[in-house]
DNA sequence: ACCTGAACACCGTTCAAGT
DNA sequence: ACCTGAACACCGTTCAAGT
């Protein structure tokens, strides 16, 4: 098991600051060798992701990735730090109500994971890089503008850390073509026999994702910003 | 991605219902293959169940393995519903005060899961299992003799599912040797610069996940059991 | 600096065969 | 019913080499 760094180091042998004007573009850049690796997780999903498909769909040898990246993991790291970069506008963010700009922080992170279901599982596994550590950073700043105070803020963030994270990685990992929610309801019905106020809950049935999510922010909200 | 089925089946070629008492003893069994996939989890972590190494644990050829299960899929949804039986005893949950009976039920259901790290990320992927479905119809039960309507129910579940997994599945993955805490440390410390709020919070450096999580718990409890 | 093919050391699993 | 070894079709990555 990997163990969780903070951040991501660079450890390819050099790299030119700015590229020289007169030097003709390699075929490759980390660049397009990232954005290649979000397209392919996306269509294919983490367990899609291999080497020689990704050099295929750039038109290179399998080998030439391991002059821009070290590994396998890094081509992880780093799409999954590209998908997290923030691409809204910043004026909700400094709204003047504390409890919307929290919203939006959390909904916009929350969404753009789940445009690319691969990533939520991935992140609590890899290192935090610097898109997910900025946004954190921003909803830290938020809370305490709110009122929590500093000896409280690690607990709060990471509660809500803890629910979005939860909250994502479960609805992105129910994906259900319609045949397995067929089968499921079959099942269901057979289980409920088993599990009657699961049945009667219609527990992985009649799932409103995004309403539960927002409700169960509420709740956390009012418990963890003091006064209201 | 393998999509999300309820519930597993058995696809395997015959099984007797008891074993006859005269016939001798198979050198495997579902039982001991279950048990030593569990051992080399908690082991090895996720990436170290081969199934060459299963068998070489458990004293067979790799290939004896596949009479018993389909294949490795089935591995891990056998080893993960295992983990996630309830050994404890039923008293707590019959509690009158239907507050300390959730924190029981999902404190006990966290620590399942945290003996067994590589478990966490594994449940939202796989098909719930008969253990895990159990304690849902239980946490079911509870929250409605405490007076969550039966609309609410689904919601209910699903909230405290969430704000688990993720505090689980976080925690699980953030295991720091000593040499990790430092060098996070150092990099934090270089971080500040940029996140200075992060820095203040101290986030990833003073994590108090135990206190967070019933923290957590409260709140969302606050909010989802109507009144006090 | 940037890219490549051959080759190695694995993996999960199929198959045909043993008892 | 239960177990096995050989073999196949992959994988990630090392290496020595090309331009």
């Amino acid at each position: 098991m990997a163990a969780k760094r903070v951040g991501t180091q660079d450890k390819r042998p050099h790299r030119k600051a700015a590229p020289v004007p007169s030097a003709q573009e390699p075929r490759l850049s980390l660049e397009r060798i990232v954005a290649t690796a979000v397209e392919l997780l996306d269509a294919e999903g983490v367990e899609g992701l291999k080497m020689r498909r990704l050099a295929d769909r750039l038109g290179s040898g399998a080998m030439s990735l391991y002059w821009h990246v070290a590994n396998k993991e890094e081509v992880f790291d780093l799409a999954l730090d590209s998908v997290l970069e923030y691409r809204g506008s910043s004026q909700m963010i400094e709204s003047p109500d504390w409890r919307q700009a929290v919203f939006h922080i959390l909904e916009d992170w929350r969404a753009s994971m789940l445009r690319h279901p691969w990533s939520a599982s991935l992140l609590p596994r890899r290192a935090l890089g610097s898109n997910i550590l900025g946004r954190l950073e921003l909803l830290g700043r938020v809370l305490s503008t709110a009122g929590v105070e500093e000896a409280d803020l690690n607990g709060a963030i990471w509660s809500l850390w803890n629910y979005v994270m939860g909250a994502t990685i479960t609805r992105a990992n129910f994906v259900l073509s319609d045949e397995d929610m067929l089968a499921g309801q079959q099942r269901l019905a057979h289980l409920s026999a088993e599990y009657p106020t699961i049945g009667r809950a219609r527990l992985l049935l009649d799932n409103d994702w995004d309403g539960v999510f927002r409700k169960g922010l509420e709740f956390l909200l009012d418990g963890i910003v003091p006064s209201r």
